[in-house]
DNA sequence: AGCACA
């Protein structure tokens, strides 16, 4: 009583109650901590935590008022308040005789969290950035996202109450890690209760909502363009189908970016099959095709928004093309169709070591992938693409390039560089492993 | 640090 009367703008004594205002808490504050709290003075027969515009106040109910009674007379006379987690608690009776109300569903443990994204750019989260962060305490089966006065909300779908709960408690108030989320984004706290569902209806996969049980699940028609192309990825960005055929933007092209430079820059990932550029709004686009999508994959990933050369110039915009076998009428400085030895030539010089404009600068691609190192059988038109020469092992320089300009079938004779120049700009150019990888000589034209 | 689905 002495501590109520303490303060001015309290004074008034609250009349008993077997209820008791708790305040103070530490917000992620549990029922069994209010338990614990509680229990040397009577029964506890309720609880009501993370009450409160912050989530920090609670209730507690004993079963007599008489416990109430004891809880408050102790920690008004004693030295030590009370404490949750070392923080300190303020308690008063209630101003109800009962705590009404207590199991809402955001306090029923569930499989389905309801997540408060919080923070000003909370709108920026990606679907797929919560479901990394959800992923590590379970599979994920679903989640879908909304907007609601509380803010940007998410709904996650876990396949038990257990997995739920760990990340509910694991993640409540925390906030999603900055390496998570792109660079102009703010922070981004969540704050997790219990959802009533137990099974979230998700009837496309949309930049909204995802059923990772059903990968299967139709994409939403807003996804999709007239020609039933996706366009708009699942995390709402753009998005393309999957193909062996990548179509390369060049921007900030300071540099003559050749043919011949691309073969060996997307060389380093599988064979390429065929080449073709062109130019589309005032910048050079090309087309590059590898025999499967898995190669592309590769070679999309590791090239993406890297430079062909230092000092950012040529990056790469890397996008997966519609077409899946492209149709190369001739071979010239713009398209090359690798597979088909004999088609005729035109203008085919070597340019990238004669239009290099400082002399010694080779392309320098940096990307995380394994290199891919070209192997005879690799560059035989119609031979399967073994495996061999992958794998984070590979090393980056192996011991012997394998050297094979002398059977390269695409290479009419007499057009091959003098040994010198091919090994100038490339090699030279690679001491570091995050360097462009071997490129085997034979590809180069 | 101050009373509960707003």
């Amino acid at each position: 009583m002495a501590s109520v009367s303490s303060q001015p703008q309290f004074r008034y004594t609250q009349p008993p109650s077997k209820v008791l205002h708790l305040r103070n808490l530490p917000w992620e504050c549990t029922e069994e901590e209010l338990i614990e709290l509680g229990k040397p003075f009577g029964k506890v027969v309720n609880t009501k935590c993370n009450v409160g515009a912050n989530r920090n106040q609670a209730f507690i109910e004993f079963a007599d008022l008489n416990q109430a009674i004891a809880m408050i007379s102790y920690y008004a006379s004693s030295s030590e308040p009370a404490q949750v987690r070392g923080k300190t608690v303020y308690l008063q009776y209630s101003n109800r005789q009962e705590i009404v109300n207590n199991k809402t569903t955001a306090d029923v443990a569930g499989n389905v969290l309801l997540v408060t994204i919080e923070g000003a750019d909370a709108r920026l989260v990606s679907i797929d950035v919560l479901h990394l962060v959800f992923s590590a305490f379970g599979f994920v089966h679903k989640i879908t996202t909304f907007e609601k006065t509380a803010g940007f909300q998410a709904l996650v779908q876990f396949s038990d109450t257990e997995t739920a709960s760990s990340a509910k408690n694991a993640l409540d108030g925390r906030s999603i890690p900055r390496y998570l989320l792109p660079e102009h984004v703010g922070p981004c706290a969540l704050r997790i209760t219990y959802s009533a569902h137990t099974d979230l209806s998700v009837k496309f996969q949309s930049h909204r909502s995802r059923d990772y049980t059903n990968p299967y699940l139709p994409v939403a028609p807003s996804a999709i363009d007239g020609s039933g192309q996706l366009t708009v990825g699942l995390d709402g960005k753009k998005l393309e189908a999957e193909s062996n055929v990548l179509l390369a933007s060049i921007e900030n092209m300071q540099y003559a970016v050749t043919l011949d430079v691309l073969h060996m820059v997307f060389s380093a990932f599988g064979p390429v099959q065929k080449i073709a550029m062109f130019d589309k709004n005032g910048g050079v686009q090309a087309l590059i095709q590898y025999p499967d999508v898995q190669t592309a994959v590769v070679a999309k990933e590791a090239l993406e928004g890297h430079c062909i050369y230092d000092g950012g110039f040529c990056k790469l915009h890397i996008s997966y093309s519609r077409h899946t076998d492209l149709s190369i009428k001739v071979n010239n400085d713009r398209s090359r169709d690798y597979t088909i030895p004999n088609t005729p030539m035109v203008n085919s010089q070597p340019s990238i070591l004669r239009q290099q404009p400082v002399s010694a600068m080779g392309p320098t691609v940096q990307y995380n992938g394994a290199p891919y190192t070209p192997t005879q059988e690799q560059q035989q038109p119609g031979m399967p693409q073994t495996s061999a020469g992958w794998g984070p092992g590979v090393p980056p320089m192996p011991q012997s390039m394998p050297m094979q300009m002398h059977s390269n079938p695409y290479m009419p004779p007499g057009t091959m560089p003098p040994q010198g120049m091919m090994q100038s700009p490339i090699q030279s150019g690679l001491p570091q492993s995050s360097m462009l990888p071997p490129y085997g000589s034979g590809h180069m034209q």
